[in-house]
RNA sequence: GCUCGUAUAGUGUAGUGGCCCAUCAUAAAGGACUCUCAUUCCUUUGACCCGGGUUCAAAUCCCGGUACGAGCACCA
């Protein structure tokens, strides 16, 4: 039977869960070519955490390569911030865990914009529309044909000169590619390819492009366009670029290219966030209401890397996601869980008094008290605590507890500020808190943004020199992240 | 309005016609370990949107409905 019919045996094996990124189609290994094209109208997103990731997964599985883009050819609606050109690709390998392979700005390309434009407008399947934008909704709405489509290239060409050189201005003209007024689905009748735009008024913010150009294509256009010279092989994107594809498609047609391979994902929103624009973020920004990019309560890389959320977790987040359609809403738990996972084993343990309350130790104890750094991990070492003055700080919640120990150290009775010993050893079920020697701490604040708010949580900290950026395990609290030796930003429970 | 897409436990996800009285994770609840409300481990709870059809056999294919989402921008 196994010579005869191996397939037979095959059938019979138990299917195995699929882990990790679904299959490429048509990847050659060495041969796949992705991009991520986010607006640089901002640093990275959360959401654009997706395209880093699952892009950039597939470009190291498969040996390929990731592109990273910069679709920065809209100077007024959605302007490009100067500085995002800089900080995306740090932030982009931060998340990747490498660069990526090339970067190409689309603000630097535009004399091959130019030449497809050309080349459409020459070969007849593109035109110069002069058309008002209101005019030219109504007829895409009644399927009819505006009078510019049949012009001849000539006559094309000389419009299309007006356009380069100012006569016309912003609004008087576009250029379309001839797809069909008659298609079934409007978003793709005659669609717009190249407009112009005003960038005296609005200049492009990278100053050795500014006012150069009158002229600028659109999305579907240059993305189109850009795809086709960098060799993209695979487009992975959100669904609401079906109808991106679709238009590119008749593009591609046109030309004679074949297009890449598509895949797109659905719609994610996070529970506590609910969505995310990156334009809003900086008008939130600019108006004051947040601290900046990385202010602890915007859904950006640059915050939750400074909350302290890994780069790991967020990669692990993501491919767990996957790339189906479904429109989704997340919880950050599962984010956190991730991370708890990857930070824990390592993150040293540490104690923060809320609202510290000071306690006077009366009766026999001992002078000195040694626990571990971690509680799994004996080679990391010892905390030690010097009570010899006779004072600890344990947190106001606990301290109505009329009963205590204190962890690692002995039973405790409390009347007031005064705190009884009675025994080192444990002797009953008394709760056990976490606390501070007088003679081991100092004041520190803990930052725990919650709800919109940032909370400053007044309190002390047992002393210790780990280094900003550190993660560690806040005693009976959660995880957080050093700050500096007195501030600790608190990153999840 | 036109067009397109999606629909599996609370939340995500695997599953492409028989292995599925449905996978894994997370969440919740309980428990073990533990001098943290941490970590680790164990147990439990819990789902194929609805209605037809095809087939010996459907979560999986087809049709209809419903719900949700997206596009129809001189934004990306």
């Amino acid at each position: 039977m196994e010579e005869e019919a191996p397939h037979l045996l095959e059938e019979r094996q138990k299917k195995e869960r699929r882990v990790g990124l679904p299959e490429l189609a048509n990847a050659e290994n060495g041969k796949v070519v992705l991009r991520f094209a986010p607006n640089p109208n901002g640093p990275l997103s959360f959401g654009h955490a997706r395209g880093i990731v699952i892009n950039g997964s597939y470009a190291k599985k498969f040996d390929g390569e990731l592109i990273l883009r910069f679709d920065d050819t809209d100077t007024s609606v959605k302007p490009p911030l100067i500085e995002a050109y800089q900080q995306i690709p740090e932030e982009a390998e931060w998340l990747l865990g490498f660069p990526p392979h090339r970067i190409v700005i689309a603000s630097d390309r535009m004399e091959h914009y130019y030449e497809y434009a050309e080349m459409m407008l020459e070969r007849g399947f593109g035109y110069v529309c002069t058309c008002s934008a209101e005019s030219f909704r109504e007829l895409r709405v009644a399927k009819s044909e505006c009078p510019c489509r049949n012009q001849e290239s000539e006559y094309n060409m000389e419009l299309w000169n007006k356009m380069l050189d100012g006569t016309f201005k912003p609004g008087d003209s576009v250029v379309r590619v001839k797809t069909g007024m008659d298609l079934k689905n409007p978003a793709l009748r005659d669609w717009p390819a190249l407009r112009m735009q005003d960038t005296v008024k609005n200049p492009h913010p990278r100053k050795e492009i500014g006012s150069k150009y009158r002229v600028w294509p659109l999305l579907d256009f240059q993305s189109a366009v850009e795809d086709y010279l960098q060799g993209v092989t695979h487009i992975i994107r959100g669904k609401d670029l079906m109808d991106s594809t679709r238009k590119q498609t008749l593009l591609y047609q046109h030309f004679g290219w074949n297009y890449p391979e598509t895949m797109y994902w659905g719609r994610v929103k996070v529970h506590e966030w609910g969505g995310f624009s990156t334009s809003q973020m900086r008008r939130d920004i600019e108006a004051g209401l947040f601290e900046g990019w990385d202010d602890p309560r915007l859904p950006t890389i640059s915050a939750l890397k400074k909350r302290g959320i890994t780069s790991e977790a967020l990669r692990q987040f993501w491919i767990e996601l996957g790339v189906t359609q479904k429109d989704i809403s997340v919880p950050l738990a599962t984010l956190y869980s991730h991370n708890t996972k990857i930070i824990d084993d390592d993150a040293p343990r540490i104690s923060f008094i809320r609202n510290p309350i000071k306690l006077q130790i009366s009766g026999e104890h001992p002078q000195e008290i040694t626990t571990l750094v971690h509680p799994n991990h004996e080679s990391r070492g010892n905390r030690i605590f010097d009570i010899s003055n006779h004072t600890v700080f344990i947190e106001e919640v606990d301290s109505n507890k009329p009963q205590l120990r204190l962890k690692e150290f002995a039973d405790f009775d409390l009347t007031n500020d005064n705190a009884e010993f009675v025994s080192q050893s444990r002797t009953d079920k008394r709760p056990i808190v976490h606390w501070v020697s007088e003679n081991d701490c100092h004041n520190a604040r803990l930052i725990h943004p919650i709800d919109g708010e940032i909370m400053m949580i007044s309190g002390v900290v047992e002393n210790h020199d780990y280094e900003a950026g550190t993660m560690v395990q806040i005693e009976r609290i959660g995880y957080g992240i050093i700050i500096d030796n007195s501030t600790i930003m608190f990153t999840h429970d």
